[in-house]
DNA sequence: AAGGTTCCCGTGAACGTTATCGTTAGCTGG
DNA sequence: CCAGCTAACGATAACGTTCACGGGAACCTT
């Protein structure tokens, strides 16, 4: 009922504490020049006695920006995401930065809501999952805020971005089925937007006319329906290669479902490697991204860009973890 | 480069162009009272026009209040967490809130550390799943800022509290083991702290000592390593009941590894029903517990006492699902 | 008709910080 | 010895909002 009744220390206690003026004590908390060694010190020594915290509302108030960070993601509850949160989550604790998460459910309407929201709360800076194809939204949320861009890239110089390599951890399973011996293969392809790299690469690898893809929701059931799908077009199917491991799960079942064994009658890779890959039955042969990595990589990218370096691109090597599916 | 060129529009802007007071912009667009209907039409509209956007830092500035709520966990990776987590986004989304979120890993230097930037981010409302088992840090925290604790009671009336109901859900599980004729129960209980309930219901309901329950890290490799424990103390142990899923599939795993059949041999029953409970094989039964709406209500409960309701005490019940390992 | 409400609305102040500019003391060089 | 510089610090003014007042008009009440 009473919260906030305590008092609050401000800038102007640790002033009068520690005899000098509030832009002093400002200077020595913010490493700004113009500052002796010595009263630095002293400034310092009474703000840790008076346990005093600045203001973040105040602080915001003249600067703009806050100490805190956006995250926009499609879908905290797709397996993909909580590894990606969580590195984000640690590198900005090592920056002194929070983390608010935006859900979008990769509808452009959400992913606009959050955007406005993201400039209104006058976060440092964001970054984000975009299903957007239209740039347009992206380079006036860029041109607004810090913005770094995962799995994706903006024609706007000054957006940074992470991705990771489809096309060649792509290839890469192909390599290794043709290697098995495989000759027919298909592809389940997830019905989402703008990431065309793995369907790419597949058909490129293939010479192929795309029939020997098709597109399903990318989710277990999904996966399930696809491969029907899949084998009705073409029973002579003998591998598949998944766009993620949700629709590769979803094969795997609807395969031991049909009655064929796996790997033994049909190979199926997937890709990401979420948890789920290893535990299931058989353990899912896959392409592995260091989910962790992006999101810790994705704001040590944008910590620099908030240093004052230039938007950089950098890229992530996926590697394939063979298991018991291939 | 030039973030933050353009000039805001502030309340001025739009009082001057709606021919008012900037207090009665205020009023406006706060639904307080002493304003005339007319009036406020007229404000609301202007504000739409100017595209008009208050600065959350200014009003947080004034009320200590910002527009966005914590959520304190201890591990996003934890399958149980994201499903909280999203109902939490959603709950809070739709009532104009933010979400920040704290990953403590369970350690108590890091719930401190997390609480500590709470009240210095001056967020309306904090949720927070703490492991510390200490009640003061929890009633220190309760008394800065509107509090609602997961699956704890805290002795502040102060502090919400949303819990599901570990006991019957516990009771539920041992009396579908025994319904199947098994008279050996074992059980796996996860190392972590605060949390008895299973535990004591498991004894509760087996009248036993304590020597058929093993404690192990609540992970798969922790099942694995605790059921391997187990057998060693009971080899005639028939049926399992872990403290959370993947503990259950740990064992799962390490009984397939020992060769005896589940649940022909040995039956397993988990605890929460993340996804990966229905992939594994065979798909495991389980306590469910609804996560979506545990985030949903907590956000739900704080979102009352925000208005100013009382502190209220909400449990939810568990059921099983009971599918391939009993 | 005088006093009392109620309904609207505006004016000043305050929230706690940082930017800008000014001031002082001490030092340098010619 | 004085102009000019620099280092260290302080005073004032914002940033944009809400709170605590106060006041005028209209509408009752007796």
């Amino acid at each position: 009922m009473d919260h906030g009744s305590s008092v609050r220390v401000t800038i102007d206690d640790v002033a009068r504490a520690a005899g000098v003026s509030r832009q002093t004590v400002s200077r020595a908390m913010n490493d700004k020049g113009d500052i002796s060694e010595a009263t630095r010190r002293k400034v310092l020594a009474t703000i840790e006695e008076l346990d005093y915290r600045p203001s973040a509302f105040a602080r915001g108030m003249r600067t703009q920006k806050a100490g805190t960070l956006a995250l926009i993601i499609p879908d905290i509850t797709n397996p993909f995401f909580p590894a990606v949160a969580r590195g984000a989550f640690d590198a900005a604790a090592a920056r002194g930065l929070g983390v608010v998460v935006h859900n979008t459910d990769a509808d452009p309407a959400a992913e606009a809501e959050a955007s406005r929201r993201i400039v209104d709360d006058g976060v440092a800076g964001a970054i984000a999952f975009f299903e957007e194809v239209d740039d347009g939204a992206v380079t006036a949320l860029g041109r607004r805020v810090p913005l770094v861009v995962a799995d994706r890239h903006s024609p706007d110089p000054t957006v940074a971005s992470v991705r990771s390599d489809f096309a060649t951890g792509t290839r890469t399973a192909i390599a290794h089925l043709r290697d098995r011996g495989h000759v027919e293969l298909g592809m389940l392809d997830g019905a989402v937007h703008g990431k065309p790299e793995r369907r790419r690469a597949f058909l490129e690898a293939l010479g192929d006319d795309g029939d020997r893809v098709v597109t399903a929701p990318a989710t277990v059931a999904g996966g399930t329906a696809g491969l029907r799908e899949l084998l009705a077009r073409h029973p002579g199917t003998t591998a598949v290669f998944a766009f993620n491991d949700l629709l590769a799960i979803g094969a795997v079942r609807a395969l031991k479902a049909a009655g064929r064994r796996v790997p033994g009658e049909v190979a199926v890779v997937g890709y990401d490697d979420i948890p789920m890959a290893a535990l299931v039955d058989p353990p899912l042969t896959t392409v592995h991204t260091d989910k962790y990595e992006l999101g810790r990589t994705l704001v040590e990218v944008l910590g620099r860009r908030l240093d004052g370096h230039p938007a950089e691109h950098r890229t992530l090597a996926p590697r394939l973890v063979v298991r018991g599916t291939s």
